[in-house]
DNA sequence: ATGGTACCATACCAACCGGTATGGATGGTA
DNA sequence: TACCATCCATACCGGTTGGTATGGTACCAT
């Protein structure tokens, strides 16, 4: 399987030996051989192959293997996607059409994006052997997400929505599933279904309750 | 632990007479091991140890690993949760409480089966590397059990429904993103959402939107 | 120069992996 | 009785794993 390491001397990038950006090397490394192949299929020796760098090197930096993926997970999610908490103000202003067209914009994002995919299924598959890393994951993604639905809903009571937390859930809930199973499971390959008919079938679910009681 | 000595006539089998409880215990023991530690994770030495078999004879039931992996696979989704399709007509004729109510009991079954999660977790997990077992999981689990809604809804035109396959993605996904970020994510320990809240506010916007137009 | 640090290269380790081989025990069938 | 397939037990195979040891080189501050 594994082919033998390469023996040529590389030293193409930057001659600083210091060690912030090996550590960087290491990680961006990681990052990418750990979500192409899941944790127990993931070898150190392809992880050092594929930065650069001899396998000691990772481990002056790492305590063992465990430590660098929490490392890399800790990276995609509190470091990247962390989603910056804008103004709340001009969103709450937002009309109902307009605040579902900012979060479908959002999650039309993560739906064309097969890193995030490869994300999502390491996070599914390994949650159960590290929880604290899905605990991480809900943290800081997750709820965050939802959070900013939830205030929408609370500063707009002539949409008459009993549950806030609920509506949150199923907005966005309804664009996770839809990736889940059209993109990570490939169902779009089977039956595909748009993501814009689960959005204007939202818009039509909450715009047109606020209808009824104007 | 305790072989059962009397196998029944197995007449369909045509090479091996005496292996059909063999098979089934490598089976169920794979199941189990599968399902605790993902593809790579598990050992066929531990496979054959939980099974009370030697290893070599799961080779004789099994070309390798990845076949018994397929087994396994197919096992929990078409032999084992293949929704069985009942009638259609009684559940055609169910208010939309009525609906609600059975598919919520549907999937509050999936929200409480560990065993349920372990599989969602293996079929994320290995999506990438066994696309074919993710279409099998498509195509038996989760399109059959959307259809159930899309046929409902089509059948309810009182309901103004304009798109039932995105109204029913909307329904199925609000649930097995609840048992996702909940169960298997640990979201519960976090932030718990109950299903039942879920359950009213889906009722809400579908309901009401019935006593708007009669 | 000196010492310290960060790295590279290679080799090495015990443990385990998927999978096979051999040889003996059992039990049903003819 | 003899046969034959299934299974057990053990040992074995080449290869890979996570992780370590050794020894050497380039750099940097003193």
């Amino acid at each position: 399987m594994t082919v033998e390491p390469p023996v040529t001397t590389n030293m193409e990038n930057l001659k600083k030996v210091h060690s912030r950006s090996k550590r960087d090397q290491i990680v961006q490394a990681a990052i990418k051989v750990f979500l192409e192949n899941g944790y127990k299929a993931t070898s150190m020796n392809r992880v050092a192959q594929e930065a650069g760098v001899i396998k000691a090197t990772i481990y002056s930096h790492f305590k063992d293997k465990e430590q660098l993926f929490i490392a890399i997970i800790e990276e995609l999610t509190v470091k990247k996607i962390d989603l910056n908490y804008e103004d709340l103000e001009p969103i709450m202003a937002l009309s109902p059409d307009q605040f579902i067209d900012l979060i479908s914009s959002k999650f039309s994002v993560l739906m064309n994006d097969p890193q995030y995919h490869r994300l999502f299924r390491l996070m599914v598959g390994e949650s159960e052997r590290f929880p604290e890393l899905a605990t991480i994951y809900v943290k800081t993604v997750i709820i965050r997400g939802m959070d900013l639905a939830i205030q929408y809903f609370d500063h707009h009571p002539e949409l008459r929505i009993e549950d806030s937390a609920a509506m949150a859930h199923i907005c966005a809930g309804s664009f996770v599933s839809l990736m889940a199973w059209q993109q990570v499971l490939g169902g779009n390959k089977i039956r595909p279904l748009e993501f814009s008919r689960v959005k204007n079938m939202l818009r039509a679910l909450i715009c047109e309750r606020q209808n009824k009681y104007t």
